[in-house]
DNA sequence: TCTGGGGTCCTAGGACCC
DNA sequence: TCTGGGGTCCTAGGACCC
């Protein structure tokens, strides 16, 4: 391969959700463990023993709870206050890597190396495993190559493969041209970033079977056939970057607030208070950001699992005349929305909001017709203020509105909760001597 | 009984304008 | 006998990611 200005490291977290449970409660290690979705409802993170057993990813709970018993495993509810949390911690190690740092998802980093040619990157990213390891006792792989896609694909070989698993580093430019010919030749193009389950079951249709068959494959055909997000797949397999690192985050363009329900509701009154929550939370988000919402979109959905009751998937969506981010006018539209689209006699299973038409908040547009004063606005920005502040401090939820509920009989379960260790002060750890 | 949530980008096709 | 064409904007749907 050839030398390239940039080298790509991928620094992931393995199996996150549950190194991060396995930090604070060692009785976690060597059995299957395997963390819940929201709801409880499927496993979004599995242990090597849990995988071991054939678990596989979004398995219902239901379906593996006495396996998992039979084997002296474990499920467990999310935790995201302490995922996030441990994420933090987690990249600000990462991040002292190189200056060019990207958080690419809660687990998920990637440093681009630029002018380090006369470095070792491999001894690198052995001491960013190490260090990780160390400061937070988060396992992570690291995969190095001259583009994004490339530094995935050997992130993968890093955690997967037995030649380096040992190591968990792996970089392709250690690799021999024919050696790598042979692991990408090994590798189904499913597993290439970018690559999902249709298209791939389309590229094999077309005898392309491999990444290394991808990657020499015609970008020009395949962009007919595909689009242009498959080309650029086939450019970075073969070195040039097409896929930019994002250092900033990038402005938001929608919001999403959305839940299953614990139970079915048929109350229009339950579904009010869950979209309240909903259109609070995402409002909270939103002035996070620094945004408005030029709209919000509502909807409610029946149990789709269940093809025999009768199903009902209805959305609205209600356009301010300004954009907004008070929650309480957002709020208002969303019950508005609920209104409009609730039917008696359906079970419902889900609800949601999606804030649309985002705009930053310091080029906001006036209102024209509008009657709220600029005075008014400010007060009514520093009450918000204060609510976020709160809620940020004394936890989610300590601070609502009325229209949220207080019983919220809709709430999401979470049987097995674990401690916010690094979140909340009664979760904080005891030593007993 | 029990099946997650939150995002992005691309494309095709229709509406509309001149 | 004969009925344009090009550009832009918007939306829905489909694919992907974690």
């Amino acid at each position: 391969m050839a030398t390239n200005r940039f080298q790509y490291a991928l620094v992931d977290g393995n199996n996150f959700y549950v190194s991060c449970e396995r930090v604070f409660n060692p009785h976690l290690e060597g059995r299957p463990i395997v963390v819940l979705s929201n709801n409880d409802g499927c496993a979004v993170a599995r242990s090597d023993e849990a995988k071991a057993l054939g678990i596989p990813m979004g398995a219902p709970h239901f379906q593996i709870r006495d396996l998992l018993k039979q084997h002296g495993g474990l499920a467990l509810s999310s935790n995201y206050a302490l995922y996030s949390d441990m994420s933090r911690r987690m990249m600000s190690v990462i991040a002292e890597y190189s200056p060019e740092h990207e958080v690419y998802s809660i687990d998920e980093s990637f440093l681009r190396f630029t002018g380090f040619q006369h470095w070792n990157l491999t001894e690198q990213g052995i001491r960013v495993r190490r260090q990780v390891r160390q400061w937070t006792g988060i396992p992570v792989g690291v995969g190095i190559g001259p583009t994004k896609t490339l530094a995935k694909l050997a992130n993968r070989l890093a955690k997967r493969h037995p030649d380096f698993k040992a190591m968990g580093v792996c970089n392709l430019q250690d690799l021999e041209p024919w050696h790598q010919i042979a692991y990408f030749t090994d590798m189904d193009v499913q597993d290439v970033w970018g690559v999902g389950p249709r298209w791939a079951a389309k590229l094999h249709e077309m005898g392309i079977h491999s990444a290394q068959d991808l990657k020499l494959a015609d970008p020009e055909t395949l962009r007919k056939r595909f689009n242009v997000v498959l080309e650029r797949t086939i450019r970075e397999l073969n070195g040039t970057p097409c896929i930019p690192l994002e250092e900033a985050p990038q402005p938001k363009q929608q919001i999403v607030s959305s839940r299953s329900f614990g139970q079915l509701l048929t109350d229009k009154r339950d579904l009010m208070e869950a979209v309240s929550t909903y259109a609070a939370r995402a409002a909270a988000k939103l002035r996070k950001g620094g945004q408005a919402a030029g709209g919000i979109q509502v909807f409610l959905s029946t149990n789709s699992f269940r093809p025999d009751d009768p199903q009902y998937h209805p959305s609205t969506l209600i356009n301010f005349t300004t954009p907004s981010d008070d929650t309480a006018r957002l709020i208002g539209a969303a019950l508005k929305g609920v209104n409009k689209i609730f039917k008696p006699a359906y079970r419902y299973k889900k609800a949601g909001v999606m804030l649309v038409d985002l705009v930053s908040n310091t080029a906001r547009q006036g209102d024209l017709f509008g009657t709220t004063t600029e005075p008014q606005l400010e007060r009514r920005g520093r009450l918000l203020g204060v609510l976020d502040t709160l809620n940020v401090q004394m936890g989610c939820g300590t601070l609502r509105f009325a229209a949220e509920g207080t019983a919220q009989a809709w709430r999401m379960r979470r049987d097995t909760l674990t401690p916010g260790y690094t979140t909340d002060w009664e979760g904080l750890m005891v030593a007993k001597c």
